[in-house]
Order: structure tokens, then sequence, then C-alpha cells
DNA sequence: ATATAATATTAATTTATTCTAATATAACAT
DNA sequence: ATGTTATATTAGAATAAATTAATATTATAT
């Protein structure tokens, strides 16, 4: 990768990660490993209704940061993104480590 | 903090980063460890004007990631956060590095 | 005192992102 | 077949962020 793609990769996942909504359902997801939309719906319900966490969860696949797998009428998301998971993570030592 | 302060902070990182030129600028102010205000303008100026430069910068200093240091009419800034270094290091790490 | 260079500030415009509300689809049960 | 539950899609409205263009400030040199 060019060092110009690279930026811009970084870039799109900077943005895709700086919402709220959008953290927290990676988070959850990185602590369960697995969930179905319903469920992280539920998780996400204070803050963002069904049809906005099908759209996040539309745009994290766009990126190819979580998979789907479909089970009957239950969707299952999972990360599928080892650097991301290790961005979060870093950023949770960072950030939500005490001291 | 508390976990939602904690995520708070986190998510105003992203959005700062989640820029071009922002991230472009702290990439270059880790490599070079020190820049006035006038050079960091000529290294972004294909991409954003001097008024854009010096308002990234604010933004910057505002969320306490970079520091500031007046000399006559020059001002040299530098990164103050270490977490951002260390987080901006580690998405070179996972982004920017081959393989 | 005036001019110039370096940097910062501001308000208004433009553009991008997010949210809302309504509807669609697909799987399953009766 | 009809209803129901789970999930996805869409277009438009609302909000937020970025850019622009003009001006302000501060330090220095003449």
């Amino acid at each position: 990768m060019t060092k110009h793609k690279e930026m811009a990769k970084a870039l799109d996942v900077l943005k895709i990660l700086s919402h709220p909504v959008r953290l927290s359902i990676l988070c959850n997801l990185i602590e369960k490993g697995e969930m179905c939309a319903g469920d992280i719906v539920k998780q996400e319900q204070e803050l963002a209704s069904q049809s906005q966490v099908s759209q996040y969860l539309k745009m994290l696949r766009d990126e190819n940061i979580i998979q789907a797998r479909k089970n009957g009428q239950h969707v299952y998301y999972k990360i599928s993104s080892l650097k991301i998971k290790l961005l979060i993570e870093k950023m949770y030592e960072l950030f939500c480590r005490n001291q």
C-alpha cells in the first residue's frame, strides 16, 4: 500500500470509530465475541433506534470491520478485523485503564 | 474517570484524529519533535490554507494534544499528550507497516 | 511611526454526517 | 395464506463539521 492509501485507510477507520454508538457496538462485540442484531439494538436502545443500529452495522460491514452470519431470522455479528480489535484494545488501555 | 467520561474522552480524540490534515500534522510532529506554525503550514499547503492549519492547531491545543511555545514572532508546536503519541504509533504499526 | 512577516480569529457559506420516519424483506408460526 | 418477529433499506430533514475569505494581532525591522 502506498503511504497515501495507508493514510486514507486509517482515516476511514477513525471516522467509523468516532461515533458513540458505533464504538460502543464494537466494544461490546469485543467483550461478548458474537451478538445478534436484536441484542445489539437492545444494548444501544438508550442512544439509537433499530434503524440506526442497522445502518451502523451496515457501515461496519462495508468497512470489513465486522462480519455477519445469518441463522434463521437472526443475524449474528462479530468483529472480523483483528487490526480494529487491537486498536480498540489499545485505546482501552490508554484511555480507560485507571491512571 | 467514569466509564462514560472515558468513552467521551476517547471519542473526542477519535474525532480530532479523523481528519486528514490534523492527522498529518500530528504524524509530522511525532517525526520531527517540534515545528513552527509556518513550517506546518508549508507541509500541509497542498491540502489546507494558513487559516485552516491555524484552526486545526487551536483544536489540537484545546484538546491538550499539542502544546505551543512562543519565541518572537514564531510559535513552536509539539505533541504534549503521550497517550495520543502512543495511539498514533499503534495505528502506524497496524495500518502502515508492510505485511 | 510605518511596513512586513508570522500567526490567530471570526462569521458566513458549503459540505458531510446523522437522524427520523416510513417502508421493505425474509423467516417463521398458525 | 396471514400474521408476526427480526432485520434492512430508503429518502428527506436536521445537525454538525469543514472551508472560505476577510480581518485582527503581535513581533520585528526600517
